[in-house]
RNA sequence: GGCGGCAUAGCCAAGUGGUAAGGCACGGGUCUGCAAAACCCUUAUUCCCCGGUUCGAAUCCGGGUGCCGCCUCCA
């Protein structure tokens, strides 16, 4: 089995071919950094994390470029409202992204370009079009002559008649055709902006992504991906500069993810239940929201509410359990396996790899890719129940949590450090209960666990946990 | 009007022709000084409804019901 993906373009699950053997181009639409982000931006990031680890898991070099729109109209209008400058705004929440998203272990693109560090390439890209007659200047605006693209709407599976009867022309535009979209904004007064053969102004949103990728990737690239809802016009858009420029394709497979609701509402600034990342994760382990994400088929949608993430919680903690578990008894454990037995052991860890890799190549299901991280679990721990447990073994299992986990950008392994003041009602309790004195020894578990420390008792000894 | 999605146990969620994964919650048991964790058992003869195709359908086809999204800034 190898890899599969579901492409947009085609609507069905393709066998994934790069267009280099063994290397990966991908980009990601980034966020328009006008304010911090909200879970459904969290999601986009995640998913597409995830899919960038794993296709480095099976061996690809990936290149992963994502942008920050750092000039829109969002922006321009924030800055009015704030009275700040853009320049100022962009570079506050882009700080902000960061952390948000590093907070859910999603990793740093290899190039985060910049739309404001970008405008030479397209303006040149802009200039292109315009002279090969896919696009026209009027009143200081440039604007993409969409009707010459033969293949506009291939993306979003619409014809042109079909997406007319949406388009508008907005007052004070001065659009051909109402489908035409801007590629550059001429500047009002006091607005942000730059010097350009067609008068001061600022670049529309699509042709940024259009400029970079073929700046950072070239001009067909393997994956391009972001939320459902930029399907259209965004990429379709896109679409339509850069095969108009190249006369290429611009990218094999297009991924969408799907969806965040809010208590079975869209979740939307008029509905007011807008969830910020960074509030979020003062209320959950961000562990637990990256994993209650992807618990869900990325191309579905996905409910949000405190109930469910609290379920999820649960869920996750039961492989961390597991995994501290490991690490307690590994410590009591021998060396104890002989060859061929290890033999066993190897084929079992095996097998789950090939289950998880099986799950995760059709179509990045980490929802199925999770339940083997619990059948691995389940092993476990039926193995930790044998009293003469071998190191190699726990070890493996050990391993092949962290390994999965890491996959999919979660982190099992917890460090419990302890004051002295607790090590020591712990080894208070320790004497108490050789003892027998099991009043004291209920006493002082029942205190540490106020204190949020839960003791187990095994039979290698004491073990303890963070609620 | 056009395009698309979803409906599976109390809850969440995989599964798209071969006889219902996984998790949470619930109940019973084992282990334990008692717990906790864990393990074992139990929990959908059935996948929104009605027809059809098939040896066989949650999965395909037709019809219906309900919910939702996009076509306008949006992950």
């Amino acid at each position: 089995m190898s890899l599969r993906v579901f492409n947009t373009l085609t609507r069905q699950k393709e066998p994934f071919q790069p267009i280099e053997e063994g290397k990966v181009k991908m980009y990601v639409c980034g966020p328009t950094v006008y304010n911090y982000i909200h879970i459904g931006n969290a999601r986009a990031a995640v998913v597409f994390d995830t899919v960038r680890r794993y296709l480095e898991y099976i061996g690809y070099e990936v290149t992963f470029v994502s942008n920050f729109t750092d000039v829109d109209d969002r922006l321009i209008n924030a800055s009015k409202e704030r009275g700040e400058s853009v320049p100022e705004i962009a570079e506050r929440f882009i700080k902000a992204y960061r952390e948000d998203v590093g907070a859910l272990n999603v990793r740093p693109a290899d190039v985060h370009p910049r739309a404001t560090e970008t405008i030479p390439e397209i303006i040149a890209f802009i200039q292109k079009l315009i002279d090969k007659g896919y696009a026209y200047e009027a009143g200081g605006d440039v604007y993409f002559r969409t009707k010459k693209f033969r293949d506009y709407g291939k993306l979003s599976h619409q014809s042109i008649d079909e997406l007319k009867v949406g388009a508008r022309i907005q007052v004070g535009e001065h659009k051909e055709d109402p489908l035409d979209f801007a590629l550059w904004k001429a500047a009002k007064p006091g607005e942000i902006k730059w010097d350009s053969p067609w008068g001061e102004g600022r670049p529309g949103w699509h042709i940024e992504c259009s400029a970079m990728v073929e700046k950072y990737l070239g001009n067909t690239i393997d994956i391009h991906a972001g939320g459902q809802d930029l399907t259209f016009p965004h990429h379709e858009n896109e679409i339509a500069q850069s095969e108009a420029l190249h006369g290429q394709i611009m990218a094999k497979y297009w991924l969408h993810n799907g969806y965040l609701n809010i208590n079975n509402e869209k979740m939307s600034k008029s509905l007011g239940n807008v969830i910020l990342v960074r509030d979020l994760i003062k209320a959950y382990d961000p562990n637990v929201v990256r994993f209650f994400i992807l618990t869900v088929h990325y191309r579905h949608p996905i409910n949000f509410s405190d109930d469910l993430l609290k379920s999820a919680a649960q869920s996750f903690e039961r492989l961390r359990i597991t995994h501290l578990n490991l690490r307690h008894r590994l410590e009591k454990s021998a060396d104890l396996l002989e060859e061929e037995k290890e033999k066993v052991w190897t084929a079992k860890t095996d097998e789950f790899r090939r289950r998880f890799k099986e799950e995760m190549d059709d179509d990045f299901n980490t929802a199925n890719a999770i339940s083997v991280l619990f059948d691995v679990a389940k092993e476990a721990n039926v193995i930790l129940q044998d009293k003469n447990s071998s190191r190699q073994v726990l070890q493996a299992y050990l391993d092949l949590l962290d390994e999965f986990a890491n996959v999919l950008g979660l982190t099992l392994k917890q460090d419990v450090v302890l004051d002295e003041d607790i090590e020591a009602l712990i080894k208070r309790r320790e004497e108490a209960r050789k003892m027998k004195d099991f009043a004291t020894a209920d006493r002082i578990r029942d205190e540490l666990k106020a204190k949020g420390v839960i003791l187990e008792d095994t039979p290698q000894g004491v073990r303890w946990r963070r609620i």
